[in-house]
RNA sequence: GGUCCUGUGGAGCAGUUGGAGUGCUCGCCGCCCUGUCAAGGCGGAGGUCGCGGGUUCAAGUCCCGUCAGGACCGCCA
């Protein structure tokens, strides 16, 4: 090292000592007569004082940014002149020796740790937007959950295996990022949605015990907490239940949470059925920092003259409400508000009443159309008090209805302030569904189709498809689905009748997923796992608003990074060296569920 | 594919009902300065107001289109 020391750990104890610091001009402060300059490496900042001689006389020429390499002795600062803002205030760095290791041109992005500049800049130096302390922190907080997932498995007797990024279409439901292959031209790879199937081979190949930090793609549009390219911590595990998949799940987290956040997660972390959650949330991932709790109005409203309750609850579907404390003192304005608030996300609009704060009296232009019974009794029928606002759902899809409410309920809980910043609340999501209605009519996978049905369905899941229920799992912090998992089918003739529910022919199967099909004819393993979003829980562990602040080199909404450039045009060269106009050979002979076209899978959630 | 927010020197922001000259802080360049720590003082450079079109006597400001960044819906375990 051509250094002695690190400059954000000197103490008053190394007083005397003379040192070789290399790092970066983060200010200076020039007197003319005396010069201070903050030398930041990554250890952190102290600060070198320059007062005479050659070193001096350099010192003025230093610039924001300029890499140093300082040599001097370590004194104690001047009576009165210590900064107890800084770790390293109580001293200061004499300088006997100045080289500049490198020239900083004008900076571009201010290296301040006070000031927020726009993403397009930080993106595009992102190596200046990350010397600043915020960013260089969540990236370094990010290495140490991949250090504690890797002990915590590793004390367990977990492998670490790598899986291949060039492979064809796995079942998750997304778009697939495709690869032209140059040695068969007209053919492509697929970039893995995750190593799903590969884990599972791992099981049927007796590892028993995976783990992988694992890169996923998906071309889908993206969101504050969705990139194209992201990272799953991808755990898979033989002769497990399901209690085994979440007891580890919550010693992965909980391990996470002490570490990182220095919260020790209450375990076991409290778990609820998928349509309890449903239910009282109107969610599959419900924020447990507050209540505001759903409450079901269909029987309440049983007989309604109110068309647009009637209907729903005719349909065989949902009325039901949501409270929203102390709304009642909304002005007109902002309750027109919530109209266009629920006309944005495609609901006709959000029924409400207000109740009177003094007298309790049902307000609101839905108040016209109940009967005095109705109103009378409304207030205890959802819990609400004097004051508050009643926003109602109704539909004949009762799924849709709840999720509009569960959508209000974070609203109100926003503009109410009911949340608590600081707070922690995590659940499982247990007991999903199997299967669930395509817009055609078909059943599709909720989870995707290799999930297995819970032991009371296992034989008759065939007979109701919408109740069937899986052994799949979700893990939940704050309303963020931050892992998912399930234990999996691994008899053949579960797996035939699933296919079967899910429309999807024997011939069919073979096409898209022979090879796995082909591998559980010999002795597959009892397995299940789990896939925790490991760009999510960076962030919420770092506290970001987006995965873009624990990702290093992250991509901006188009899919554009404003760094290298990608994605760029190619050549005509390289479009026919790559052979993507090519048309692939007919294949002449073709191992067993390895032929056909690598079509998306329509059959998976 | 849809809805919404933002775009003003290198960075962060202000700019009123359309009305004379676009302003502030930081940074940059020059000079001064021996105890600062987001140092200070004096002086200076730097802007097609994202781009294109329209309305108007007059547009940073209003309208239409477009590009870029962001949030959400659709989509996506």
């Amino acid at each position: 090292m051509i250094r002695t020391h690190e400059a954000g750990g000197l103490r008053a104890a190394d007083a005397g000592t003379t040192v070789t610091l290399a790092g970066w001009v983060a200010r200076r402060r020039d007197h003319g007569g005396v010069i201070f300059v903050d030398l930041r490496d990554a250890s952190g900042v102290v600060q070198v004082v320059f007062r005479e001689g050659a070193p001096a006389a350099a010192a003025h020429a230093l610039r924001n940014e300029f890499c140093v390499l300082v040599t001097g002795r370590v004194d104690p600062r001047p009576p009165g002149n210590e900064n107890p803002e800084l770790p390293t205030g109580e001293v200061e760095v004499n300088a006997t020796g100045l080289t500049i290791l490198s020239e900083a041109a004008p900076l571009p992005l201010p290296v301040d740790d006070h000031i927020e500049a726009g993403d397009d800049v930080r993106l595009r130096y992102r190596y200046l937007d990350l010397r600043r302390t915020g960013p260089a922190r969540a990236i370094k907080l990010r290495a140490g959950a991949n250090r504690i997932a890797r002990r915590v498995l590793d004390e367990r007797g977990f492998h670490e295996i790598e899986t291949p990024t060039l492979t064809r279409s796995t079942p998750e439901g997304a778009r697939d990022f495709l690869v032209p292959v140059r040695l068969q031209p007209g053919t492509w790879y697929a970039l893995p949605q995750s190593p799903q199937l590969f884990k599972q081979l791992l099981m049927v190949a007796g590892l028993e015990r995976y783990y992988q930090i694992a890169r996923c793609y998906r071309d889908e549009d993206f969101r504050a907490d969705r990139q194209p390219e992201f990272t799953q911590l991808d755990i898979e595990m033989s002769f497990v239940t399901q209690d085994d998949v979440i007891e580890l799940g919550e010693a992965v987290v909980g391990a996470l949470w002490e570490d990182l956040a220095g919260y020790r997660i209450p375990t076991p972390i409290p778990r609820i059925t998928w349509h309890e959650a449903m239910s009282r949330y109107g969610s599959d991932k419900p924020d447990l920092r507050y209540g505001v709790e759903l409450t079901d109005l269909s029987q309440y409203f049983a007989g309604t003259a109110f068309r647009v309750f009637a209907q729903a609850i005719d349909a065989g579907g949902y009325v039901g409400a949501v409270v929203m404390p102390g709304g009642a003192t909304q002005s007109r304005k902002e309750l027109d508000g919530w109209q266009d608030w629920a006309k944005a996300r495609g609901a006709r609009g959000l029924a409400y009443v207000v109740l009177d704060a003094e007298t309790g009296e049902a307000r609101g232009p839905v108040a016209r159309n109940l009967s005095e019974a109705h109103l009378a009794g409304l207030a205890d029928a959802v819990g609400a008090k004097p004051g508050d606002a009643v926003f109602f759902a109704a539909s004949a899809d009762r799924r849709e209805a709840q999720e509009l409410l569960g959508a209000a309920r974070i609203e109100i809980a926003r503009r109410a302030g009911l949340v608590d910043p600081d707070a922690w609340a995590f659940c499982w999501v247990v007991d999903a569904p199997m299967f669930e209605r395509t817009d055609d009519g078909e059943w599709t996978a909720v989870h995707h189709p290799f999930t297995s049905p819970n032991g009371e369905w296992i034989d008759r899941f065939e007979e109701a498809p919408d109740q069937a229920l899986a052994y799949a799992y979700d893990i939940v912090c704050n309303g963020n689905e931050i892992g998912g998992g399930s234990i999996r089918i691994h008899r053949a003739d579960v797996q035939r009748r699933v296919f079967d529910t899910l429309g999807i022919s024997p011939e069919e199967a073979d096409e898209k997923f022979g090879f796995l099909l082909e591998a559980f004819k010999y002795g597959p393993p009892p397995h299940g796992g789990i896939a925790l979003g490991w760009d999510r829980i960076c962030m919420l562990l770092a506290g970001a608003e987006s995965i873009r602040e624990v990702i290093a080199f992250p991509k901006t909404r188009g899919g554009f990074d404003p760094l290298t450039g990608a994605p760029t045009p190619i050549t005509a060269a390289q479009r026919t060296e790559a052979g993507v106009d090519a048309k692939p050979k007919t294949p002449v002979e073709v191992p067993p569920g390895t032929s056909g076209v690598a079509v998306r899978v329509e059959h998976s959630g």
